[in-house]
DNA sequence: ATTTAGGTACACAGACCTGTGTAACTAGTC
DNA sequence: GACTAGTTACACAGGTCTGTGTACCTAAAT
């Protein structure tokens, strides 16, 4: 049940947004009763972080290249793009929604950012690259500069910019890429 | 009247959020009565769009260097994320607010991103750059990218990092920069 | 068969929201 | 002094929202 919940509010908090979507409209979409919410998640923002934590998910272990995995991300992203239902980093939406007042919401995406930054700098450190943190920040950037490109524009193309962009910041590094 | 209206909700909505502040909290925080601010705006939303509308503003010309011009930009990005102030992207954060329905609000959203892609493509033509379309948006994808890296992570350094790639970028297309 | 854990239906409080209606007030202008 | 344009105070309609209270129901486990 708790995951019935919390699958619907995610699609609705994502596509809609959170003060757009209302705990009796979630209840009504799955079709229970608001109570019966209310007895899983104490409150409307325990239901949002909740939510928040569901998408804090990490990238699975692989064994291909590093350079590979880096540009694959983007790849990857280029799809998501092409769903209609893609509606930004719900991260950067809640934090730019809610304010940074909700203290418990920017953390999370405060980890959630720095995470993926870790994950890019981790490949790099293994490629050899000098300055990895550096350029794990700039890979970072452009992932979300295209989130947000795509976000507004809804062009898939923004998720090839950024891998053209980030095939020649590696290739400045050292890296040999395809 | 309609100007401090307009600066007051300027404040508000970018500080808090388009559905946090009410009308009521905008007559207040001005000290006119609610019945003032809708004799000068129809709605909410038309108050909404002149907010958005007021927020384009292009960069004024200049004759400085096109690549320190490009550069400059993040400077002064990195000037707008010190201010406590700085709260993101106001287009990108109405976009993540309203979803994509909002018809109006999107439309000028992009259209400010797409300005600003051409003023840098303008930039890039200048240099002589031969794919300066596909640079511009690469740019653009790192200012958009700094900016919400820091709306989550309130650090500056990221319009360090946006402008660290970018002269990377700028050198790898044949511009000389400082 | 009784207990127990959970779900349901439904009303409701209390807050907040947008937008309107109305009558009175205050300036400045003819 | 009379007229006009803008403003004010204030109530209100009608809607939405979060969260609670309560009495009933259902089904599984003991």
């Amino acid at each position: 049940m708790k995951d019935r919940i919390l699958t619907t509010a995610d699609k609705l908090f994502y596509l809609q947004g959170l003060r757009a979507v209302g705990v009796d409209t979630i209840a009504a979409e799955i079709g229970i009763s608001k109570r019966t919410l209310y007895n899983h998640f104490p409150s409307k923002d325990a239901l949002i972080s909740a939510y928040l934590a569901r998408r804090f998910v990490t990238p699975r272990p692989s064994d291909k290249p590093p350079a590979e995995q880096i540009l694959a991300t983007f790849d990857s992203l280029e799809r998501r793009f092409a769903s209609k239902d893609f509606r930004g980093c719900p991260f950067v939406n809640a934090v730019a929604e809610l304010g940074s007042a909700d203290r418990s919401v920017r953390k999370i995406a405060i980890d959630f950012k720095e995470s993926r930054r870790l994950w890019f700098r981790n490949l790099l450190v293994q490629l050899g690259v000098k300055d990895a943190e550096g350029l794990a920040t700039q890979l970072a950037l452009l992932v979300d500069g295209s989130i947000a490109q795509d976000l507004v524009r809804n062009d898939p193309a923004m998720a090839r910019a950024a891998k053209q962009a980030a095939m020649v910041l590696l290739a400045n590094a050292g890296v040999k890429v395809g």
